[in-house]
DNA sequence: TTGAAAGCGGTACCAA
DNA sequence: TTGGTACCGCTTTCAA
């Protein structure tokens, strides 16, 4: 039953005897229709399951297409290229169908610098928002704002739980934590002496990274004699000068795991220190640009747990424009992409 | 340059001074246009950078929709579910926009009943084809009989490298291999008594699977005393009586290799060969049926080597789609998944 | 509050 | 070999 031709607007319009144009306003509850004729017209669309038809749709919507707005912290890191790219391959798949974005990026965790690019996007007039930014409560208050104006907003690979965004594209950043350890455990002899070198403590995925590990560990069984937090900003610089202090002042650590940036300032501290010269250490990072790739290549990290940002970045876009073409009617269902474990033989 | 608003046929059409219905054979090449007004045209389409716009194209497709039939060698063999899954999510997608795909199963890897259900699926009216068969002349030939008869081809989760076929969506086998054997390296004590436990020796992706392993194993210095193949044809039962045997001729075995299906058989002949409690084996499988999920969270199964497969399904059916709403001008480039590592962790 | 008509871009068909 | 016209499903606008 109904597994027929679907159903179209000049049906539902014939059968209930008003025209498509009065149909139309019901659909999209436009207002301005006798009550007891909505309430007929949307009967029949039940019985008949009307759905309007999407390409009809993205037809119209050429002359006012979508105009998505991106926003993320991106600049100085590599990380986020992948998820540019999954941006602008969902817009390239889109563009006939009335899609266009537009992004602006920010360098770095200041809150402020968040919220005046995105209402930067606000003001030159996205339709929606895809973005990246902190689970702080001013970045909130700027998202739930968007939302109350009618701009209805995705969170891309930072969770923004508890406003009023459609749904969360991303990583389980628990998950990869949890994993990390298991690995640790595999490679690791008792007891652990471990320098942690984290992004930003404002960055609630790489707070969970570090707890997830840590628990795990827990659990696991086994004994963390060390466990030295630093942060990099996402930095190289940074991160290169904190872990040369850490491993000055601890010559004991034999681990070190990388929550976030800055990976290739650790391993270059790593390599100045001479310390693998006296017992191994072993690395673990999180995610894949190239110049972590290489280092994983070289041998210098041991394994990097990834999270399909390229996906993230198309999926993200994708679930904005089928939103905005289904009528706006039910938002997406989040998505959380694989924890992806790379070592040299499967990069 | 050239980054304004698209161009139209009827922008075309004016601009040289014929009518839409003639700019639109030319796109087409339907023939039945005067030569040199074919060169104007073109050359007035080259100039504005003309491409057709898909949302115009989709509309019409409603009429003949554009139908992609598909066949898999999946009963009875869960790994293709979530390929089938993939399949009807690009389907669901992409209904308004004129695709619809239909599906023909068979059990195994009898190549003339692969043979038979690819040409019921042509007989049926299928404007395109995605499959996955067999690596030998007769399945080969048979696409290419069929890309002949103007059915494009892509081939799914198996390569069909040197046929005629658009593409190939699917997995790196050898990659597999050579990730399985870094990971085996990790676990096992040098010398490895292995049992390997593949699908089919017809299928290249499972032969890929066993000399990626054996190659990277003697890279890695891993010396391999004991190495006693099976076939278990993906069925459960068979995978049992092939491994139990091969324990009771072989106590000494302490790695166990799945190439395919089957794996649920292996893990209860494990078990009812009470190997285990004598002396440790490591057991490495690919793909994450639910069966082999639930192997992996209770500690049977120490790593699982998947390869997207939702994504093998829903990208050979968009990359198709495309492919016809372009034109058929320029065939999709190949896709070749993730080689992901799955433990108990990350599953 | 409603209907009628034009138009989005492309295709199909008939008449010239 | 061409042009004209109708149509795919939906939105928008204007007039009633």
């Amino acid at each position: 039953m109904g597994k027929n031709a679907p159903v179209t607007i000049r049906e539902i319009a014939d059968a209930v005897g008003v025209s498509r144009g009065t149909v139309d306003r019901v659909v999209n509850n436009r207002g301005k229709v006798k009550p007891e004729v909505a309430e007929r017209i949307q009967n029949c669309m039940d019985e008949m399951g009307y759905a309007p038809n999407k390409a009809g749709r993205a037809l119209v919507a050429r002359k006012n297409p979508i105009r998505i707005g991106c926003f993320l912290p991106s600049i100085g890191n590599a990380f986020f290229d992948e998820v540019i790219r999954g941006f602008w391959a969902a817009e390239a798949e889109f563009r006939d169908f009335g899609l266009s974005i537009f992004l602006r990026e920010t360098r770095g965790y200041r809150v402020e610098e968040h919220i005046a690019a995105i209402n930067t996007l606000l003001e030159e007039g996205a339709s929606a928002l895809c973005v990246a930014t902190l689970d702080v409560p001013a970045a909130r208050d700027c998202v739930n704002a968007a939302v109350a104006a009618g701009v209805p907003v995705i969170a891309v690979n930072n969770e923004l739980s508890g406003t009023k965004r459609l749904c969360y594209v991303g990583s389980d950043y628990q998950k990869g934590g949890k994993t990390a350890a298991k690995l640790l455990s595999m490679l690791c002899h008792d007891p652990l002496e471990m320098l942690i070198v984290t992004g930003s403590l404002q960055v609630k995925g790489h707070n969970d990274r570090v707890f997830g590990l840590l628990n795990a560990l827990a659990e696991l069984g086994l004994s963390l004699r060390l466990e030295t937090l630093e942060e990099s900003l996402d930095d190289d610089d940074v991160a290169y000068h904190v872990t040369l202090r850490a491993l000055e002042e601890h010559p004991e650590i034999n681990c070190v795991y990388i929550t976030a940036g800055g990976v290739g300032g650790v391993c270059q501290a790593l390599r100045d220190s001479g310390l693998r010269a006296r017992h191994t250490v072993e690395v673990i990072s999180f995610d894949d640009p190239d110049g972590t790739k290489a280092l994983i290549r070289r041998g210098e990290i041991d394994f990097t747990i990834c999270q399909e940002p390229f996906r993230q970045g198309y999926q993200a876009i994708s679930a904005m424009f089928h939103y905005f073409l289904g009528g706006k009617k039910t938002a997406p269902a989040d998505c959380l992409t694989e924890t992806v474990i790379k070592i040299k033989e499967n990069i």
